[in-house]
DNA sequence: GAGTTTGAAACT
DNA sequence: CAGTTTCAAACTC
């Protein structure tokens, strides 16, 4: 176990030297071959990944979390060894890279799903997110610990995440076997500049200034970095090279991944890659500013946005970045490098509006998320901070972040502990973060489980509640749809109270079984619940049912004694009005009466509309409704929901047959791959106009999808989400028709 | 924090 | 499909 990789580790650093990392710095455009390795890695990776039920954006982050402090503690412990050795490191661990061999193997082996019990051992440690002192040692120990963990995990989250946290996984665990094994010995060396790269990413204009100076004082892992990757020497000056170059690719392309890439080398093809399948998210995040500033960041942005799309994905894709920088090197660096990223990342939401976060669940919905840099950047911190990143919520956090970012740059040390800090925070909820992508922290700061529960429920109601999944269960094992977090097609996390809860990436298998019983029954279990689109406006005007709010609940509610005023109904949970599909009594929702009457002015925009009365209620709910939007219908929010993402992890195999389910296509959205998609009918417009950046996904698919759902197999009104927005609301007259010809479920269940 | 209410989910 | 039970969130005290 160990040796193999030990004496790749040791190769590796040569090659570095030789090849890539050299010629890279020396000519500047290194990132072609790599890039394209990884992406061949990742293609076939992805394919190959498993099904994961929901790769749950928890897991994932708290794969990062991990890693993130991993690095933490790498750096602290170790931060030079990298730049000493890059090759010491790897070898200096040995049993890490024991560990990661097989889990690399077991996930190789596994390929899909065997991964999933060589990722139990290693998943549950990250699920934890608690700090892990082995599992840095792992990573420190170079490459192949991190490769390990990674592989554990990503095999897990590849599962889940076949396409887009394929690519990023693949590098590590099968795929590129080969190349991932080089990728990481030289990542060892270069991860630990590219952290520092990344950092000085952050801005790359100030960073190229100032790069001289940054690479030389911040980073002076950096030089050493780079010594290691050269091994000694000229770091200064082809440090001057590569800071030109950086500053070329990054100001030309935005992806600050091909510089640091070319700069590191291997691993970073990776990022490239990453950035050209996720191409929407790429550009999005090439368009950032943040982004730039992270290169990793972006990477693990577009990871995340992919993923959370799921926030699975997410978390897979920014593991893999992770993954990528810590194989190589030093863990220490690459920890480094990753928090740097992270910080960065951190930033960034502060910046952009991750704040927001960060969405939830899901959440997971994620088209737009892809497109919108927050929800990358929330991923990203999700990712980062564990599985639920908080979302960083706390804006104040963010905006340290932000601030930090700049500062990061030149102040490391400074960042990590926003960044630990923000990990603590953020810690909690991935969901939050996207759902919350508006309110974003609030939720998700929350600390004790059932605290932040509580806490979250009455600051964030609606939406962040579900953003930040969190549940409780006590007899459903989380395995049913009454756990928030299994309905929202994310892992429970740490903040959830919940008891023998199987809703863990280390029963991914029971988690897959499960929800495919659950669709088998109800193809449109795990689809969003609440359709938004603000593009149904129109869909209003015609509904008769007058939904007020753009969105509609998939379903209806069927309340009795609330009037659905409160949150028991899900209509106006979801910050929608009841509609005709509605089978309330007395409605006097505050979003929309069934009826069609709109109480309070609420027709045009449930969220706006409520003031008065409920406008606390209200505003509650159109958050919610936002943010479940987002989850729900990728389309609409960006970020969406983490539970989508997580949900398209299994739809993945439904991308291949072309018309996930809904909540699949909102998944796979996230994911970045399909995704916007879906929402683009319907959703697309609003994700558009709400995060702007949205992916505007491809609708061809979506569109498709979206209706197609519609026919529930269980019968009971299911409209698709999409179709809602798009046909349904405007009520099932003529589409219904649609629906039914669009074969929901087998995108949705065939797979697994 | 404990208990109650509520309605969705699951079951029959 | 309808009725009942189970469940956990939402709510109240």
């Amino acid at each position: 176990m160990d040796t193999p990789e030990k004496n790749n580790l040791n190769n590796p650093l040569s090659k570095f030297e030789d090849s890539p990392v050299f010629n890279y710095i020396n000519s500047l455009s290194p990132i072609p071959v790599k890039s394209i390795h990884v992406t061949q890695t990742f293609s076939s990776l992805s394919f190959s990944s498993p099904p994961s039920v929901f790769t749950s954006p928890h897991v994932n982050c708290h794969r990062e979390s991990r890693f993130l402090k991993r690095h933490n503690l790498l750096e602290t412990s170790k931060p030079k060894v990298l730049s000493e050795d890059v090759n010491s490191p790897r070898e200096e661990n040995p049993a890490d890279s024991t560990h990661t061999c097989h889990d690399s193997s077991e996930l190789q082996q596994g390929t899909e799903k065997g991964i999933s019990t060589g990722d139990d051992a290693p998943i549950k440690p990250s699920n934890e997110n608690t700090t892990e002192p082995p599992l840095a040692l792992k990573y420190n120990s170079g490459s192949p610990g991190y490769d390990s963990l990674i592989c554990g995990d990503e095999a897990n989250t590849l599962l889940e995440l076949p396409v887009e946290s394929t690519s990023h996984v693949a590098h590590v665990p099968e795929g590129s076997e080969k190349d991932s094994v080089e990728d990481a010995m030289q990542l060892q060396g270069i991860c630990q500049t590219e952290a520092r790269i990344e950092a000085l990413d952050c801005d790359w204009d100030s960073l190229i200034t100032e790069a001289p100076d940054l690479l030389m004082l911040s980073p002076p892992n950096m030089t050493e970095a780079f010594k290691g990757l050269n091994k000694q020497s000229n770091s200064s000056i082809r440090l001057g090279n590569f800071m030109t170059s950086l500053s070329q690719s990054a100001t030309n392309d935005g992806h600050k991944m091909h510089i640091v890439n070319s700069g590191a080398s291997g691993s970073e093809h990776e990022i490239e890659d990453h950035p050209s399948e996720s191409v929407v998210v790429t550009d999005s995040m090439t368009n950032c500013p943040s982004e730039k500033t992270d290169d990793k960041l972006i990477y693990v942005t577009n990871r995340g946005i992919r993923r959370r799309c799921l926030d699975f994905e997410m978390a897979s894709v920014q593991r893999k970045h992770d993954d990528n920088a810590n194989p190589n090197s030093s863990t220490a660096k690459s920890d480094e490098g990753n928090i740097g990223s992270e910080k960065k990342l951190i930033p960034r939401k502060g910046n952009g509006d991750s704040r927001r976060c960060v969405l939830p669940g899901i959440g997971l919905h994620l088209n737009a998320l892809a497109n919108l840099e927050d929800y990358k950047s929330i991923k990203n911190e999700q990712l980062s901070s564990g599985r639920e990143p908080n979302l960083p919520s706390s804006p104040s956090s963010l905006q340290r972040s932000v601030n930090q970012e700049n500062q990061l740059l030149l102040v490391p040390a400074s960042v990590e502990r926003d960044l630990e800090l923000l990990e603590n925070e953020v810690q909690p909820a991935e969901d939050c973060t996207q759902s919350s992508v508006h309110m974003a922290g609030e939720d998700c700061q929350q600390n004790s489980p059932k605290k932040k529960r509580k806490v979250q429920r009455k600051l964030e109601p609606s939406g962040e509640g579900e953003s930040c999944k969190r549940c409780n269960c006590k007899k459903s094992k989380c395995l049913k749809l009454y756990c928030e977090c299994f309905a929202a097609g994310v892992y429970c996390v740490e903040p959830c109270s919940c008891r023998d809860c199987f809703n863990k990436p280390i029963h991914v298998d029971t988690v897959l079984q499960t929800r495919r019983q659950i669709e088998s029954r109800n193809p449109l279990a795990f689809a969003p619940k609440v359709i938004r689109s603000s593009d149904a406006l129109p869909e209003i005007g015609d509904d008769p049912n007058k939904t007020p709010a753009s969105a509609r609940h998939k379903r209806g509610c069927n309340c009795k004694k609330s009037n659905c005023l409160k949150k028991y109904c899900e209509c106006y949970q979801g910050g929608v009005g009841c509609s005709i599909s509605c089978r309330c009594e007395g409605c006097k929702n505050a979003f929309g009466r069934k009826d069609g009457s709109v109480p309070s002015g609420v027709e045009a925009e449930p969220e706006e509309e409520t003031e008065a009365c409920e406008k606390g209620a209200v505003e509650k709910a159109s958050q919610k409704n936002e943010i479940q939007n987002i989850e729900d219908h990728p389309d609409c929010v960006l970020p969406i929901t983490p539970l989508r993402s997580s949900r398209p992890l299994l739809p993945l195999p439904f991308s291949s047959k072309g018309k996930p389910p809904r909540s699949f296509v909102a998944t796979i959205s996230a994911s970045g791959l399909l995704t916007s998609q879906k929402l683009g009918k319907s959703n697309a417009s609003q994700s558009q106009s709400k995060f702007e950046k949205p992916l505007q996904t491809v609708p061809d698919d979506d569109s498709a999808i979206t209706c197609i759902k519609t026919s529930s197999p269980n019968g009971k009104r299911i409209s698709s989400p999409n179709c809602d927005f798009g046909s349904s609301p405007t009520r099932r007259g003529g589409r219904k028709l649609i629906l039914q010809s669009i074969p929901s479920f087998p995108s949705l269940t065939p797979h697994h």
